[in-house]
DNA sequence: CACTTGACCTGTCCGC
DNA sequence: TGCGGACAGGTCAAGT
């Protein structure tokens, strides 16, 4: 589930609910998603305030009074859910399996709010993790990262001098890679691809400087247009569990397999390139 | 060094 | 209905 337009929707939304709040409970019930001690988690988050929530990359970023910084990635299939002191289910990760109750089974995390509001985490497939740093180790994490594609500093030349470490690779595995450009997940590379017309399996080192550029803007485009739909939602979900992301409904290619080409009719096609799952148009991807 | 594959997990879906 | 296999939004370590 979550690229950056859907981590960006969570961050928003927990950002509202979040800032201000002392945390009073750290439950973990599955230490395997733990990448620090479960006594650091004690000592620096508990009795601590939210100052604030931030996202890098694909990374939730919880910052402390105490100086340190919790780190949630949700990978494949990890959800936040906020629960009000009153019970109800505000605002949300993007609900994955058929979830009739939170917490359930998958919720491994609970935080416990001075306000009797409780953040849980859960996670079907176990790939997320939560990790608490200080500000050197925060900055030396995030420095491995390539711009933010929403940024003032993620220009056509910075994404083309990026491009240049990887000029025999595939396109898509290139836009992939967070270090040349973060954020990009297996939905927005196939969407941004199909954008600039690109054949996803095109060499880095063949593409014309237009054609850099027309990626370069095409990126921009889908993940605002994703954000502005709150990401994307895999199964329809009616209950209070937040709102969902509605970009699903407008994906142009991702999970069109075998339908019609929304730009010339001919139809779509699935291949696996860079290990992914991969949908394009042959007839205008080039 | 640069690139590709397998592994981490659980659930779902499809064909036989 | 059961069962095996492929596949799933991400990222590493290990292999070529």
């Amino acid at each position: 589930m979550p690229e950056l337009p859907e981590v960006e929707t969570i961050k928003r939304d927990l950002s509202n609910v979040l800032i201000g709040r002392r945390v009073s409970r750290f439950l973990v019930s599955k230490t395997r998603l733990l990448k620090s001690s479960k006594k650091l988690f004690i000592s620096k988050l508990v009795g601590s305030k939210i100052l604030s929530v931030d996202r890098r990359a694909k990374l939730l970023l919880l910052n402390l009074s105490s100086g340190y910084t919790v780190l949630i990635h949700l990978k494949m299939t990890g959800q936040l859910v906020y629960q009000r002191a009153s019970g109800k289910l505000k605002v949300g990760g993007h609900p994955i399996v058929g979830v009739d109750k939170i917490p359930n089974k998958y919720t491994y995390i609970t935080l416990s709010l001075d306000n009797k509001a409780k953040l849980f985490f859960n996670d079907v497939r176990q790939f997320g993790y939560w990790q608490i740093i200080d500000s050197k180790e925060l900055d030396n994490k995030l420095s491995h990262f390539g711009p933010e594609p929403l940024s003032k500093n993620f220009t056509a030349e910075a994404f083309y001098k990026r491009l240049q470490s990887r000029r025999r690779t595939s396109i898509k595995a290139a836009i992939l890679d967070q270090k040349i450009v973060s954020g990009i997940g297996n939905i927005y590379a196939d969407e941004s691809l199909f954008v600039a017309r690109l054949y996803p399996g095109r060499l880095v080192g063949s593409l014309t400087s237009k054609e850099t550029r027309a990626l370069f803007l095409s990126i921009k485009q889908v993940l605002r247009k994703s954000i502005n739909a709150r990401g994307t939602s895999f199964n329809s979900y009616r209950d209070g569990l937040g709102r969902t992301g509605t970009y699903w409904e407008k994906r142009l290619v991702y999970g069109r397999t075998s339908q019609a080409c929304p730009r010339c009719g001919k139809i779509i096609k699935k291949l696996h390139i860079a290990g992914r799952g991969t949908h394009f148009c042959p007839n205008c991807q080039k």
